[in-house]
RNA sequence: UCCGAAGUAGCUCAGUCGGUUAGAGCGGGUGGCUGUUAACCACUAGGUCGUAGGUUCGAAUCCUACCUUCGGAGCCA
């Protein structure tokens, strides 16, 4: 397979290979059309792009009539030839085959999972080992892609550095819902305390450990060293919800900036949003093409107005006064001091101004203790960035970098000050000002395809009695 | 976890006032036709109707439990 470089499909159609070039194809047959006039029809797909490329196998080949029609669809082909232009319509370019070499059979066609025709996302979920094969799960690929290589791209480019922030934790501290356990103890006889508990002492870490929930407290700490960094890695929730926007575990993306303020936390997050959606209008638009085209019509002129519109500010304060005085008559109530249902920030986006907005300065009994209190001491430097078609797609807020204040706030909410030493210690040397947010990866990959089950966006989903693959 | 809906051929589905041999499209096989486009035409194979009980002369259809999936809610990212 040395011999001669395998040309990706992306490229020929790309026209960056001249037509009359000996070319080479590795990929697997999608559908295969027979003609009587001694040729056959062969879609090949090798994921490096949407569209397959046509072959245009004859009857001369030597193992025509013994090998390829049988081809069906899922076969794995090496195709050596030349580029030409297409004698039929549809497609501009074509392969004229000088061999088709079958590498791999699909053993029994009819049961084969994955025929040439829509198959429910849900069925596919029970394939998930081959539904990379589809044009749906393939075009996510590309565009998660996309997404996570812009991600990277955007924060090298401006100096961010890119943390590797623990997945086993001994901390609770986040207090964002269940976690997972880690640990090496017998859970059928774990060793016990005198007082009957279980001796986590004797456990691999020395104490209870779980998998994080988020990357944030630990990313605080470099921010207070590199001034610019961030987490992007993967984060477990072992909360039970079987909704089609949670999961147990996914990816978080969590920048952290030093000597910056709640304003300047909307600032990044609104470059964020536009760099990584533009790049990927302009990387992917043919996958980008199918999903306005099959998933949401909508989606291509939502991401187009949201690269392009400027973010409008208003606080919790105004939504809720906007949300008072409208007609509009919603399933809850929304008073001063409740958290916004999704209703209400569905409102606002799309209707009260129609783009994208972030909220700030909630009340501080909805928020976490680690947000920095505004003056009043009613409300805290928070944020969100609500999206028409979603609302809410990034939290954040300004931390609290003031030690007597964020004391407060733990003891205020219950918590216990003690595990929290080294978070606090921040607070102690050097402390400054600084501010960060949270994207959910997953749920930027549904809002950039239309896909409306998170399921349908990660490789292998893992949830509630979802653990298969 | 709570509320609602659904499980029938390899896939997508139709079929329920209970009643002979459970149907279609796609996919597979065979043949025909065509520089074809998820081609088209003909023939053909393929189903313990989610699982376990129950009611009945008779259950895909009615009842109960369980399993699984989907949608909504809560939680949140």
């Amino acid at each position: 397979m040395r011999e001669m470089r395998a040309n990706k499909i992306s490229e020929l159609l790309e026209g960056k290979v001249p037509v009359g070039e000996a070319i080479r194809v590795q990929g697997w047959v999608r559908t295969r059309r027979d003609s009587k006039a001694g040729i056959s029809f062969i879609q090949v797909h090798d994921g490096s792009c949407f569209a397959p490329i046509q072959v245009v196998a004859s009857e001369s080949l030597a193992n025509y009539e013994s090998e390829l029609k049988r081809l069906t669809t899922g076969c794995a082909v090496i195709v050596e030839g030349t580029l030409i232009v297409s004698a039929g319509q549809g497609q501009s370019i074509e392969i004229e085959p000088t061999s088709v070499e079958v590498v791999g059979w699909v053993n029994d066609p009819e049961t084969y999972p994955m025929q040439p025709k829509r198959h429910s996302m849900e069925y596919l979920r029970e394939v998930a080992h081959l539904r990379p094969r589809t044009n749906l799960i393939g075009a996510v690929t590309r565009v998660r892609n996309s997404l996570a290589q812009a991600i990277h791209r955007f924060f090298h480019e401006r100096g961010f550095f890119w943390i590797h922030t623990p997945i086993i934790t001994a901390s609770d501290c986040e207090g964002a819902g269940d976690m997972f356990r880690v640990s090496t103890l017998d859970m059928v006889n774990p060793p016990r305390t005198e007082a009957g508990d279980v001796d986590f002492n004797q456990d691999f870490f020395g104490k209870e450990s779980h998998l994080t929930v988020s990357g944030q407290l630990n990313v605080e700490t470099y921010c207070m060293a590199m001034s610019q960094v961030y987490t992007f890695g993967p984060t477990f929730r072992a909360e039970n919800s079987n909704t089609r926007r949670h999961l147990a575990e996914f990816w978080m993306v969590e920048p952290e900036i030093a000597f910056a303020d709640l304003l300047d936390d909307v600032a990044l997050a609104e470059d964020f949003l536009k760099s990584i959606y533009s790049n990927l209008l302009n990387e992917r638009a043919d996958d980008m093409e199918f999903f306005n085209q099959h998933i949401d019509k909508g989606l291509l002129a939502r991401l187009e107005k949201l690269v392009t519109a400027k973010f409008e500010v208003m606080t919790y304060t105004e939504a809720i006064e906007r949300l008072s005085k409208t007609k509009k008559k919603f399933e809850f109530p929304a008073p001063w001091g409740a958290d916004l249902q999704s209703e209400h920030e569905r409102y606002l986006t799309e209707e009260v101004v129609q783009g994208p907005v972030a909220v700030t300065h909630y009340p501080k009994d909805i928020k976490a203790f680690y947000m920095r209190l505004d003056e009043g001491g009613k409300t805290v430097s928070a944020m969100d960035v609500l999206v028409p078609g979603i609302g809410e797609i990034i939290g954040g807020s300004q931390r609290e970098e003031r030690l007597d204040v964020l004391d407060a706030r733990i003891v205020e909410m219950g918590l216990d000050p003690a595990p929290y030493w080294w978070y606090r210690d921040l607070r102690r040397y050097g402390s400054v000002p600084h501010a960060g947010f949270g994207l959910g990866f997953e749920r930027a990959v549904m809002y950039a395809t239309g896909v409306d089950n998170i399921r349908e966006v990660i490789p292998f989903p893992r949830a509630p009695r979802q653990v298969g693959f």
